[in-house]
DNA sequence: CTCATTATTTGACGCAGGTCAAATGAAAAC
DNA sequence: GTTTTCATTTGACCTGCGTCAAATAATGAG
């Protein structure tokens, strides 16, 4: 319980977590860091790794075929970043991750990971708790997008996720929300 | 091998499954039959089971605070049907279900399902790969619904859903792909 | 078969918000 | 500092699609 890591606090708040399971944890992590606008994962390859946020800011986003770029989501310190679509059944991701500051995470692998689970396997429980608050954050998330007129999406996100107006380019912002840069800009200054 | 449930075939295409496994999944099995346009599920009420469609047609939707209703799914026979939102977590869901046909479901109770999961830990896998179906499946959703104009939209869900527009009532597909019933009519008839 | 109800189409109209373009402000590079 | 690059604002224009309303088609009930 000495050691302070984030990502053993982040586990701790689904399972007790022993020493043993620390210390074994810990020895499947790896570190790695970013600078600001970084691709992390590309559309279309393979997520190799499952990550935690330890410093930094991601954009989550895709890219249409028809060229045209929507984000998906912004993960801060303290939270998992994950392709899950391409990391369980490592087929390639729909996703791609860039950085929006420079950014540290710790990863494991894919071969690491499912390892670990099968010695632990009481960290399922956590593991399903995990997806399916993803999965809730997802359905927000496309709930918000159908909100209208604009306006409304932009109150509604400025009270589900404050932080975001703050620390994101708005025109990743504007793309989260589903509307142009410009309307965001007419919307803030309370001309729409 | 004999018993060709449908439920034990679509269990059996994640993991192998035993016939004492088949035995005891089957006493935790129910049976329930719906009529047409019958509520199974209410937004705001937890959600007690974990459904899967043997015959039939069912409507997955939410009302927003303004009232207006989106369609988000649609589930038809040999699919599970579960509020995953509020299943594992045992809190209000935030979506609806209604049949658009009438329906027959098998289902099992929270309780059966997890005391299930722990007797037999091995479908823990099936069941992480059937959320990551899920999470792939509303993803896909969400991308559709991002696409402009309306007209490729609707090209969209005709080429990945192409059973939809022959089975359900023209105004749910067009809440389920974003647009209003008369845009949508108008598309079909190449108006738009 | 008739009537009622529900599904779908069609028309007319208006505006929210997209697009293009240019101005201003802020931050990073040198 | 000065310059370049990026972020944000503002203006002008125009159209896709929502809204309201009414017609027609299809389905179901008795």
């Amino acid at each position: 319980m000495s050691e302070r890591n984030p990502f053993i606090d982040f586990v701790s708040a689904y399972v007790k977590v022993s020493d043993e399971e620390i210390e074994n944890i810990l020895q499947r992590i790896h570190h790695s860091s970013y600078a600001k606008n970084e691709v992390i994962q590309k559309q279309g390859e393979i997520a190799r790794t499952l990550a935690f946020v330890i410093k930094g800011a991601v954009r989550v986003y895709y890219t249409e075929e028809s060229g045209i770029e929507h984000t998906v989501n912004f993960i801060f310190e303290n939270q998992p970043l994950v392709a899950f679509d391409s990391f369980s059944s490592q087929t390639p991701s729909g996703i791609a991750a860039m950085t929006l500051e420079n950014t540290e995470l710790i990863w494991t692998s894919h071969a690491e990971f499912f390892s670990f689970l099968e010695s632990f396997p009481k960290f399922e429980t956590a593991v399903r708790s995990v997806m399916g608050q993803y999965l809730v954050m997802n359905s927000e998330h496309s709930k918000l997008l159908r909100i209208n007129p604009s306006r409304d999406r932009y109150d509604a996100v400025c009270k589900t996720r404050p932080e975001l107006a703050n620390r994101v380019p708005l025109k990743y912002l504007a793309s989260y929300i589903g509307m142009t840069l410009e309307t965001l800009s007419r919307v803030r200054a309370g001309k729409l």
